[in-house]
DNA sequence: ATGAAAGCGCTAACAA
DNA sequence: TTGTTAGCGCTTTCAT
């Protein structure tokens, strides 16, 4: 039996063939399959009921249950590319593990960065009454915010807006930088070069913010000419290996795991060993690249996951709305071999 | 005015106020506004309808239109792993653009390979009187099916399951390993070696199927010698690059991206360059990988963006059934610069 | 302890 | 051309 062109897929079942099977009203069918608190039910219905729903393999229809209740068990997540990076699908697996989580559903939707896919979006989110959206966009970066979104409760997922008001979750890049940079002083370095990403952003000065402080706090001077520009890609990591290996740093905190990897070829074909030629350190925690480059790149995490999850906690109110606007969550730093 | 624990989400305005505003009875607002075909509306009452729609920002529930039309819009996607993977989100990708394009929207879970969560999202999608089901998988494989599934339409994504009986679709994994080996082929090798996985699956079969396939039609015999196992790995690749190099072949087929990345490795320290002294083919095409390699791996795409859309395609009946059991998406080959 | 009945917002005959 | 009305499957007072 070929499942294909049926069309009619629900059982069909509906509560009051239940009530019908156990000889009880439909109400009281819709008492015990809901366990209500206050419902008097005499321990006989409640087993016939009980009996009649296997027997008849009934399943309540949720949209018809949000209907009535008026309040539905969906939560939606729009994003502007869900394909493009490894770390939007994290996003959603967070989301959608907290949302199942607390009993709601996610209804995905992406937009490839385009408005009007976006409005379109919004609106059938809101049409389907879901209970609030997450925004979210795939790089940590500051936005404004489609016009509809206001219509319900939405929150921000690595991304914010200034006036807007709205409440945002993005990763904390100075911690992140500021951790980076600690485990390069934890074993011993002073020297420490910085690759930062040409493009600004939050985790341009972020992760610059926490280098420093990670540098001060450790009693050394910030010597500028330490850090060095370059795109934030292989390419970038590739090019700049000349002026790192030139200025006698022994370390090296990328602004990326990609920058990183184009260092590692860098490095490689200069004869340099990592980690005892260089340590080096990348952020983002990109998988494919970080545990399988030779030897593995220790990194800071950006906490995608989190950050979906954090997102619908902060949506249904379960999250403290720190008093600060952007909400943070840490990146944490993970351990391998190039340091 | 911050959105934070509104509830009320929706504007709360139906098709009844609209009525009243526009002096007309819900049953002309709801042709009008669905631009019923046979619908035989005023001129003047439909412009009134539209204005007091404009006015009032009435926005249909969609939930209610299910309910009572009995059919929903609602398309469900079931993975195993949304973010073990890149892939994963290609997948939705896929799915939701093309799930959109018919009015439909996708609703996610993630089980984790997790059979008590699976079954639990396909209940929860059942409830929702969804459509169908996409149940996918990250890898291509043969799975068991879920007893739940049958209990609507569903079509099976990137995996299949023997007497299921289930629709399914796959990557053509055989013309894939075709097209990757006539790309060397047609840049004049003859001595192709194959980088192949050590795991069992219809991408092991199947890639050096289409390789010996390919290497016949180029009237080439298929030497035994040349086919190398190796773990599907960066440090597979590494670890197979002293045998590729004694088996004086001039360019390699490597089972994946991430097995070509190791062999970069390895053929680097052998002071081997890429493409003149060896080429090298990849499959899948990761990226942050493939894209960024120092020379760019050419290579063949895994379709998982197309697996998605022709999934959401085969649910919706607007595919030819293809005879065939499983049908089989095309792999594009990838042409970049290590060949 | 249980049932009758009035909605939830919308669609779809059927009348008018 | 437009309005009435009866549902869709479920929840929820309010009676009994």
């Amino acid at each position: 039996m070929t499942s294909t062109g049926h069309g009619r897929s629900t059982s069909g079942i509906t509560m009051r063939d239940v009530a019908k099977v156990a000889g009880v009203s439909v109400a009281t069918v819709s008492h015990v399959v809901n366990d209500k608190p206050g419902a008097r039910i005499g321990d006989d219905a409640r087993r016939r009921v009980h009996e009649a729903v296997t027997e008849l393999g009934y399943r309540p229809n949720a949209l018809a249950k949000t209907l009535s209740q008026g309040t539905s068990r969906f939560i939606g997540l729009v994003a502007d590319a869900i394909a493009t990076t490894p770390f939007a699908g994290q996003i959603i697996h967070g989301a959608q593990d907290e949302a199942w989580k607390h009993g709601y559903v996610l209804l995905v939707a992406n937009t490839d960065g385009n408005t009007a896919a976006e409005d379109e979006a919004i609106m059938m989110m809101l049409e389907h009454q879901v209970r609030g959206i997450l925004y979210s966009t795939w790089y940590h970066h500051e936005i404004t915010v489609p016009e509809a979104l206001h219509q319900t409760d939405t929150v921000l997922v690595d991304c914010f807006a200034g006036g807007s008001g709205l409440p945002a979750v993005v990763p904390d890049e100075e911690q992140g930088g500021r951790s980076a940079t600690e485990a390069l002083l934890a074993a011993g370095h002073r020297r420490i070069a910085f690759i930062n990403t040409t493009t600004p952003s939050p985790a341009q000065s972020g992760r610059l913010a926490g280098y420093r402080s990670a540098l001060e706090s450790a009693g050394l001077d910030f010597d500028e000419s330490l850090v060095f520009p370059a795109s934030p890609e292989q390419e970038g990591g590739y090019t700049a290996t000349a002026s790192i290996v030139d200025s006698r740093a022994t370390a090296v905190f990328c602004h990326n795991d990609r920058v990183a990897m184009g260092l590692y070829d860098g490095l490689r074909e200069r004869g340099l060993r990592i980690p005892d030629d260089m340590a080096v350190m990348g952020f983002d925690n990109q998988d494919v690249i970080a545990a399988h480059l030779r030897p593995p790149l220790s990194t800071v995490a950006l906490p995608h996951y989190e950050l979906g999850a954090a997102g619908v906690r902060r949506l249904l109110g379960l999250e403290t709305p720190s008093t600060t606007h952007p909400q943070l969550i840490a990146c944490p730093p993970i351990q391998r071999h190039s340091i």
